[in-house]
DNA sequence: TACAAAAAGTGGTATAAAGTGTGTAATAAG
DNA sequence: CTTATTACACACTTTATACCACTTTTTGTA
């Protein structure tokens, strides 16, 4: 679940899903995703559900009286949105329209669907190329970071 | 893996992975490589599978609230993409076009095909070419790493 | 060194799959 | 009962994949 693409919203809100990833999708003959907000950009992040448990597990387990992790806890659960994917066909994804507006994303155009791993990103594309222009990344980072 | 290719992308994209190395590619009667941006260069890394667990793992547990390490994830993970390998062929990888942009790879030219050992990079010939250039005008500091 | 055979590189075409849009029927809401 | 929303089916367009044919390079042998 890794990679970049484009796909499109129609007039409805929907998205149909990569067909490569549509495998990864599926969890005992259901097929299910989890989208809620980024907490730190104007995006969506998407979760195949054995990730979202992962997440909501130890999000929950964390010391809620730090307003930071109340904050999180509130962003991140209290925006998140199950969605049955229709398992015969192309696995249609609508989108709710407080997310969409919380994204930037609007209806009839396109989105940035980005695969980081365990879960995706959905961007408004303008918002998507401004961020990754914005940001050089210094060499001396790299070499703390990167394990090679 | 190791040594310096020019090799072609035709039409479409796609290019022949040199003979000599395809054997390194083979995981359990599978070929597979994962190719993405290079995060300092404007040039692709491209991993056997092996190569890119270690890598795509450990970025995936990082602390992604760290916009830096958010960034390096975006870069590598974000823009990665996985290739199965004609088995029964000349193992044809077709390049995302938005990793061509990228790396100023274009269609129906050569590209270098570098290999550094666990990994291989692919860069734009006359980038290439500069870089080396580049790094020739620099004998002091190969004086100062590399003294005799 | 020259030649033949094999392997690798290169380009094109045909087929299949995925992406996309439209329309209609079924369901739910007002 | 009417209207809006959702589900489903179909058709068209684009893209990816598999396949085939030709050219070039490499390799082995005389």
């Amino acid at each position: 679940m890794f990679g970049y693409n484009e796909i499109s919203i129609d007039a409805k809100g929907r998205i149909s899903t990569p067909a490569r990833y549509r495998e990864n999708f599926t969890n005992s003959n259901t097929s299910k995703l989890i989208i809620t907000r980024d907490p730190q950009y104007p995006c969506l992040k998407i979760y195949p559900e054995a990730s979202w448990q992962n997440l909501s597990i130890s999000l929950q387990k964390m010391q809620s009286l730090d307003p930071v992790i109340r904050k999180l806890q509130w962003t991140i659960l209290g925006h998140a949105s199950e969605l049955d994917l229709d398992p015969s066909g192309r696995m249609l994804l609508l989108i709710p329209a407080d997310l969409r507006t919380y994204a930037g994303i609007n209806v009839s155009e396109k989105v940035a669907f980005i695969g980081m791993g365990d879960k995706f990103e959905m961007w408004n594309l303008d918002s998507w190329q401004a961020r990754q222009d914005a940001s050089q990344l210094s060499t001396e980072i790299l070499e703390i970071v990167l394990p090679e």
